[in-house]
DNA sequence: CCTGCTACCTGATGGC
DNA sequence: TGCCATCAGGTAGCAG
């Protein structure tokens, strides 16, 4: 569940769920998914403690314990799965036939809550607490937080002249935004993707502050409708194509100009653009 | 510090 | 149909 609307969906949906319940155990089925960290030493940290919360920044979502914290980041592919018991998790889990691949489950008093990803990109690590994780530490300002302003993205767009587009998908500096929203944003602000970071006006600054905070909450709108099923391991968000006007249209006219959209790479990755009306 | 490149995995798709 | 190349919503780590 990639970008941050995404996992904003899930992070809604497992409250209800997890809240407040009591970890009974921990099964680490692929230890690719924990390294380097090892499964008597997340069993150790995490075993009998509450979920106090769940909370996300970014793309990152993690279990608030008692003491502690667990941090599951889903990369491209990965997801969150619910069995109503350990029984049911391996009738289906980690079978050739089945092509559900739980990486890790957590098992607690009302059923199991299974990390999957059958490319096993995404992560699952303990911490003593928040400040003890790195990768959360780096990140930067929380895109959709309260302290995403205009002007806080202005002082950040200052001090880069990456391209935009890389600008974007850098989480040390905005955390949230990934490659799908990235030319999304840049396409609703007009703005072209090769543009030095620090090349903006502030009306530009302002302009890509509002198509960021509207693209974003938009697709969590859409993410949230339906929301995410972890009964369905084939469940995944839908309808998202609807909302996107740029992203993955390559050859296909320019919503607002008609001009025929361009697909390039920056930095390894696509983006997509009007190199008419994005100037 | 900053930037650019590779690796990490598996599965789906498209061109020949 | 088969085969190979390319692509996928992400990030860590490393070299320069």
């Amino acid at each position: 569940m990639p970008e941050l609307p995404e996992v904003e969906a899930v992070a809604r949906t497992l409250r209800p769920l997890v809240e407040g319940r009591r970890i009974r155990s921990v099964h680490v089925l692929h230890t690719i998914a924990t390294r380097p960290q090892n499964p008597s030493q997340i069993a150790r940290l995490v075993q009998g403690q509450q979920i106090k919360s769940v909370e996300r920044k970014g793309k990152y979502l993690w279990l608030q314990l008692t003491q502690g914290i667990v941090t599951l980041h889903f990369k491209l592919d990965g997801q969150l799965l619910w069995f109503p018991s350990a029984k049911k998790m391996f009738e289906v889990a980690n079978r050739k036939d089945a092509g559900v691949h739980v990486d890790v489950a957590f098992e607690l008093e009302n059923g199991i809550l299974g990390f999957a990803d059958g490319r096993h990109f995404g992560r699952v690590y303990v911490y003593k607490s928040g400040d003890a994780c790195p990768a959360l530490a780096g990140l930067g300002v929380a895109a959709l937080s309260p302290d995403f302003t205009a002007s806080r993205l202005s002082g950040l767009l200052v001090a880069s002249r990456r391209p935009l587009k890389e600008f974007l998908l850098d989480q040390s500096r905005v955390a949230g935004i990934g490659n799908i929203y990235s030319s999304e944003s840049l396409w609703h602000a007009r703005l072209n993707p090769f543009r030095r970071a620090n090349s903006l006006s502030s009306a530009e600054a302002r302009r890509l502050h509002k198509a960021i905070v509207s693209v974003l909450a938009r697709a969590l709108e859409c993410c949230l409708h339906p929301p995410p099923d972890f009964r369905d391991a084939s469940w995944w968000f839908q309808g998202l194509e609807k909302i996107l006007r740029v992203y993955d249209r390559r050859g296909k006219p320019c919503r607002r100009c008609g001009n025929e959209i361009e697909r390039i790479a920056q930095g390894g990755r696509s983006t997509y653009f009007c190199a008419h009306c994005q100037k």
